[in-house]
DNA sequence: CGCCAATCCTTGAATATTCAATATTCTCAA
DNA sequence: TTGAGAATATTGAATATTCAAGGATTGGCG
């Protein structure tokens, strides 16, 4: 039974740490599956957030996709040159820059998150679809407690 | 109910979005914690596995600090330097390098893992003893199930 | 024994991230 | 209306990470 670490137990009892493992693995595994389109994650994050077809200012985007500033708007840069999204200036509050997805965007989009999904499924068979469902329903229920 | 994302669900059901996000969230303010000290999480976890006593190798240690080799080498360059840590050839395995922790590095431990203690009993109470158990054990379980 | 592949750690170059500072635009109160 | 301060995004320098290659040692097989 876990218990609140007392200040000798190991690190594995940590929840950050139990959280930072179980991160790192399944994001490699997830990373592994990109590869073959030649991604990173955050960059399929960035065009599931963009695919609403809607405008996303920067801002929104890196609370979005869970990357500072800088590093969002140098990703970004990148995601431009390789035509996969585009930048709008913001009619409303010329502060903000809209992102938006382009065609070729949508359909490296729809691959990659094919290859998500076939991911997450691969985790339900050998984790269980309980499992899965109630660790899910934990962390969101984490992340909310921890706002 | 959480389900199997489909291809247009939003990121925010995808388990290893949700695992990212929590991950961010929890080691954040862990982090701003140990910045009293000035020193990053990685390098907490690092003198909590060296606080055994028992020299681990730098591969061994590689893995359960979950950096990849050429960061963990260079970050135990500058904890060396910091004098918190030491270097010895393995006797058994001259190819190996066995890292040991300094008194220094076992006092700043205890003040770290001091820390670490309290920022877990902080999510406890606003999260919940049982949640924190169950996400705990899921975690567990999860990470074992994706080896 | 002697050699060759495997293991272990480190290094240097390329790449990516972060921090602090800057430029632009907006808000709002005097 | 205008000016101070807040909000937004980007830039450049400092820092950190990663990738690919290398050096040292070991293990084991012919």
């Amino acid at each position: 039974m876990a218990k609140p670490p007392k200040e000798n137990s190991p690190i594995t009892e940590h929840l950050a740490y139990l959280l930072a493992q179980a991160n790192r693995e399944i994001n490699r595994q997830l990373e592994m599956r990109l590869s073959k389109e030649g991604v990173p994650v955050e960059q399929w994050r960035i065009l599931k957030v963009l695919s609403d077809g809607n405008g996303h200012s920067m801002g929104e985007l890196a609370d979005a996709v869970l990357l500072n500033h800088p590093t969002l708007t140098k990703m970004i840069d990148r995601m431009v040159s390789d035509t996969l999204v585009y930048r709008v200036q913001d009619p409303k509050d010329r502060r903000k820059v809209l992102m938006y997805v382009s065609d070729r965007g949508k359909a490296l989009s729809r691959r990659l998150n094919s290859l998500a999904v076939s991911q997450e499924e691969h985790i339900v068979e050998s984790y269980g679809d309980k499992s899965t469902n109630e660790l899910k329903r934990l962390l969101e229920s984490l992340i909310g407690s921890a706002n």
